[in-house]
DNA sequence: TATGAATGAGGCTTCATTCAT
DNA sequence: AATGAATGAAGCCTCATTCAT
């Protein structure tokens, strides 16, 4: 009989347990010895679950889009009010700005590594967008790029400039605005 | 004497040179090799004018914000009103946004490889926020570190995916948000 | 009792479908994966029937000259006379010129990657050898090898420049030489 | 000053010294660390001559066939009758058979390896050929092929049978032949 | 009997940097 | 001052074979 191994739910474990290399290091400084040792299989073994590197790391992106916008889902409720939905959007960045952080940084790293899957990036980053325009329901369509590029924007200056960026400011200017808008 | 200013000269033009080359393959992308045979020299002669890649980097960043900030102070005078200097400096940006992108880009790669020279980093980092602040003489102090985390935030976003990016938009909406906080 | 005779079956029928894998890509080219694929069995399965690689090669090759053999035999009548039997197995040769391509090309590939099995290809050859010998009952007992590394050289011929090797031409040549030996 | 050495002339002599390599264990058993050591220099150096192991093949096999047709030109006089001539080519090829075989297998490893290289090989056979053809100035223009195929059978046939194929019945029968061919 | 995950050595290739000339 | 050959560790990936299930 085969070994009975969930081999889906094996990836699925693998990918969650990437990701803190990749954070760690970066996509390009991260080697498949490393991660297959981080892993505590062999590169052979590696191989057996995904196709190559670039491929594990796409679907690492995926696994993540998935998880984290099913987790702002949970955290944004529908039945609040457009200022309530935004402070509970920021909440959400807020507590997460790191883990974003790092999202960004490796995205990049791959972009830079991998010119020909930008597309795949771009996917990505819609799917964040689109949860986030959806979730807040904004008045204007213009509002939820202008959101989002506002949070990446923390998020590279938070990586360039740590301790100039002081993330209450920011989140509570967010809030400020979104406020004069709704008026 | 005059043999240092002509080694400086020359560097300054190496520097000037490699740009393109980072710009279009990243930091971790360009060999000493490309770079030596691109600027027409051998990889022993540029190892003669710097001391490795990191060091030429470095000088390269190091040469860019003083253009850059000389460039932005030309463009936006300090005789005209709040308004009238926040309309400047964002024409700076707008027409220098993919320059701009590359050059964020091509640092989160160094940043990435060079984890102990990320303090260097800061430095060219709040070197252009300040001069972005100092040049609109920002009302609140707070609003420069914002407005810097947004445009990085927008070069970003349409790093990710261009083609959502409205860069008129994005720049109105700028334009429009510092009007009210002018009142 | 019946699962050995279907054993040998399940394996005579592995064996022919892997033919097409190997003449495609050659012996070294072929991975036990890709050929359990292929079949449609497991690695695990394909080890069941075969000792490994190489002992599937050996046998692959085997139940191929049995079968040249036979259908040789079949395609040359013995009641024809010499210049008739000679004919006869050009059109046998000329009919299957591809087919024996593969079949040189894989050997020699095997021969390449297992010095310590070339004995085993040296009986191979000389079984077909053998068989082409006694079919055409030549006159002169030297002319069997001449024929037999003239048949090799059209095919390697074919194969390392097609477009130069006019088939008819060859053969043509052989039955003129073969009438001329015969007086 | 640049380090005087003649970078072509230095390539020659590492294709020469590489030969004996790919002879004895045919162009997919050579690994590029095999060659470098066995050529006295680093991995890193076997690059800066060669862009890579299929570059450094195609270059080996150029240079053979420059110098196997001079040699074969020079062994050849022009002023002999056609016997004669086909004589002294014989006594080449009989002189060299066994530097002709392996030149063969390593051609027909490379064939397997890299489908994409193809038409290159088929450039190679044919200036071979059309050496042997021009030299011959034989008769018929039909004969040139059929030689020439006749000896790579013989090569194949001794590689996988040695003792099966004895050379001076080949090349005593092949001499017979061209007598047959010129009266 | 059948499965396929696991192994790990080893393949080709790259690259910042040095140093003899 | 300038050259570019040389280094060698390390990157990604492959593959015949084994063995727990």
């Amino acid at each position: 009989m085969p070994r009975v191994i969930d081999h889906d739910k094996q990836r699925a474990d693998l990918l969650a347990r990437s990701f803190t290399l990749f954070a760690e290091r970066g996509y390009g400084e991260v080697t498949m010895r490393a991660l297959s040792r981080e892993l505590g299989l062999s590169t052979g073994s590696l191989y057996h679950y995904f196709e190559g590197k670039p491929a594990l790391f796409r679907q690492l992106l995926l696994a993540r889009v998935e998880q984290d916008v099913a987790d702002a889902e949970a955290e944004v409720p529908t039945d609040l009010d457009a200022a309530g939905r935004m402070s509970a959007l920021l909440g959400y960045v807020q507590a997460r700005i790191d883990y974003l952080r790092q999202l960004v940084l490796m995205s990049l790293d791959y972009y830079q590594l991998h010119p020909e899957d930008r597309p795949f990036l771009a996917q990505v980053s819609r799917r964040y967008r689109a949860a986030l325009v959806d979730r807040l329901g904004l008045p204007s369509a213009e509002l939820g790029p202008l959101l989002y590029s506002f949070v990446l924007g923390m998020v590279v200056h938070r990586t360039l400039d740590p301790e100039s960026v002081d993330l209450p400011t920011h989140v509570a200017f967010l809030q400020q605005f979104a406020h004069a808008l709704n008026d």
